[in-house]
DNA sequence: TCTTTATGGTGAG
DNA sequence: TCACCCTAAAGAT
């Protein structure tokens, strides 16, 4: 389940369990074999996370580690089960071990080559970027923004689910193009971003349903929930939960994006501002 | 036990 | 634009 919440959630967690201690590594199924025993036994000084991207600090050895779409770590505190023929690393101190497995990137980098990685990519909601940052970003981009979220360098840690609710929650229609946004709706998009994905940090799992939209007392009991978690992603057929148009899904940037044809309309809405100057205009929301 | 699915990214044509 | 890589877990048989 890896967008930038994901990645930022373990590299918290395993600063926890394994910063500031010796640590054993090993490679289970033998692929990084040489890394691990570069690493074993020494001394874990820090994990930090940018975007996507994983970086577990051994002096100027750095692990570098990229989850794709597969990867995942399995962690466990006491009694862990064997490592499984696809398990890639295992990281452990005391009580703690990590597993991981299917990453699309576990390798050994050097200072200056983790420098090139972040330089290469944009803001991250989640690792000190800035609003100001994003909106230069997407003010130079001709693309579809449904395809500029994706696209790492120019918000970096947002993937397939976090573009479809935000594009949905600011009532943009993803077709767009990037630099045709209005100020106000790429500070929504960051803002919005920033905050699902610090949420999505904090519970483990990506909500951005409101509570009482959905009858709910919180946050947390919509993560137990399949249902009811998310407005768009994956939910084309279904009635939209605010207007209850049936949601259209369709492919933008490579990946299926699911929008509602009438919260998220092709232009920005337009009325007439009864006590402005004459034939003056504001935007509206689709809903 | 088999099949399906996934929130990502790259390289070839 | 497509094929392809990585693996676990849920669902189907």
């Amino acid at each position: 389940m890896p967008e930038g919440h994901t990645v930022h959630r373990i590299a918290r967690l395993h600063r926890e369990a394994f910063a500031g201690r010796g640590v054993r590594v090993t490679s289970p199924q033998g692929r990084f074999a040489a890394g691990a025993a570069r690493l074993d036994g020494r001394t874990l000084d820090d994990v930090e996370a940018y975007g996507k991207q994983l970086f577990y600090r051994f002096g100027s050895d750095i692990l570098h580690i990229h989850l794709g779409l597969v990867g995942k770590f399995l962690i466990y505190h006491g009694e862990a089960p064997a490592p499984t023929a696809g398990t890639r690393l295992s990281i452990a101190a005391g009580e703690t071990v990590a597993y991981l497995a299917g990453p699309m990137v576990c390798e050994l980098i050097d200072p200056d080559t983790e420098k090139q990685i972040v330089a290469g990519l944009g803001p991250d909601p989640l690792g000190g970027g800035t609003e100001e940052q994003f909106a230069a970003m997407v003010a130079r981009r001709s693309a579809p923004i449904g395809a500029a979220l994706l696209d790492q360098s120019v918000i970096a840690g947002v993937g397939n689910v976090y573009r479809a609710e935000a594009l949905f929650l600011c009532g943009i229609h993803p077709d767009r193009p990037a630099r045709a946004l209005q100020p106000r709706e790429v500070a929504c998009l960051w803002r919005t971003i920033a905050g699902a994905m610090r949420l999505g940090e904090r519970l483990g799992r990506i909500v951005t349903v409101s509570p009482e939209e959905v009858g709910a007392a919180s946050p947390e009991d919509l993560a137990a929930s399949d249902d009811e978690r998310l407005y768009a992603y994956r939910r084309a057929g279904l009635p939209c939960r605010r207007c209850a148009t049936e949601l259209r899904a369709w492919t933008v940037g490579a990946r299926t994006i699911t929008a509602c044809p009438h919260c998220q309309p092709p232009h920005p809405l337009r009325r007439t501002v009864q006590d402005g100057p004459a034939g003056a205009t504001e935007e509206v929301r689709g809903c």
